[in-house]
DNA sequence: TTTATTGTTAGCACGAATTGCAGATTAGGA
DNA sequence: TCCTAATCTGCAATTCGTGCTAACAATAAA
């Protein structure tokens, strides 16, 4: 997404108004590559604005979304995570901590899938599902073939 | 999948009792290419076992997850759906109506995620989003440039 | 076939994530 | 400063899925 300062005149130009809670989320949300989700959102918010509503960070996630703005991901596990990166990129997931990750991939745009022949096709995303150096480091130690995987991402390891 | 009796079998092998409800669930979801979540399935057992509990159909699906029997897929929008095919395969979803469809997709192996060095990749999935031929005419019909969407799939589209 | 043993099922309560609603507030223009 | 529409907040309601448990039924044993 644009800094904050080109989504205020954006909004400005929109109609909507410039409250304190939309600039706080702006920079919040500006070079957040972290993929957070709307409450993990909420928190890092609550701590610089004690009274702000959950109801209004979802607010304003949608609304930035309607822009285009951010994108959501929901690679499976109860909460959606919103990605501020406009890039052509895709994720990388550790399917043991569940931690998300950009990347880039060369040639997603010569993929084509057979069986899809009506499709006019707009998109293409690519999710590679893996385990992190941090995480094999503990497997190694543990002996365990995995640990407890991210509760939200048991069974949930979509192809 | 399995075909119903071979995993019939497959449970006896494992000390799992054969219920009545579970080999109309295998029955159902045998070649079952149409990725229904647990209501939508629900819904078609309960066509023929009236008292079937949606509670039965969320525990025999986690359990054929476990046994690698079934994938879950978790497109964004809601509910989980599950894919009995365990073929290598990709899928496309229409961005209009929410259909998913299994697509076969050549040179997946060769894409290679650049800033994800230190993960150990086990699995790609690639979703294309797209619209299929039936929106395609209706949109046309109707001159908008798009109709309502799946309220499910409403800026839920991931990258 | 009858019985004993366990795995299963059905329901319902509960929990997480997200949205709908409505009244209280406030940004921004006149 | 005043007005009005846009926002925010808090809570109820919704959706999807799981935990728990009493009633039940598939099997193995007698």
């Amino acid at each position: 997404m644009q800094s904050p300062a080109a989504l205020v005149a954006l909004y400005r130009s929109q109609g909507r108004k410039i409250t304190p809670q939309r600039q706080l989320l702006f920079q919040l949300m500006h070079e957040n590559d972290r993929h957070p989700t709307a409450e993990a959102l909420f928190a890092e918010a609550s701590a610089q604005m004690p009274g702000i509503s959950l109801r209004t960070v979802y607010q304003t996630l949608n609304e930035l979304a309607e822009m285009g703005e951010l994108q959501f991901i929901d690679i499976g596990g109860g909460a959606t995570r919103f990605d501020p990166n406009l890039d052509d990129h895709h994720h990388v997931v550790c399917t043991d901590c569940g931690q998300i990750r950009d990347v880039h991939v060369g040639g997603v745009a010569a993929l084509h899938p057979s069986g899809a022949e009506d499709f006019v096709i707009s998109e293409v995303g690519v999710v590679f599902q893996g385990v992190c150096s941090s995480c094999e480091k503990s497997r190694a130690k543990t002996g365990r073939s995995s640990h407890a995987k991210s509760p939200a991402l048991q069974a949930k390891v979509s192809k």
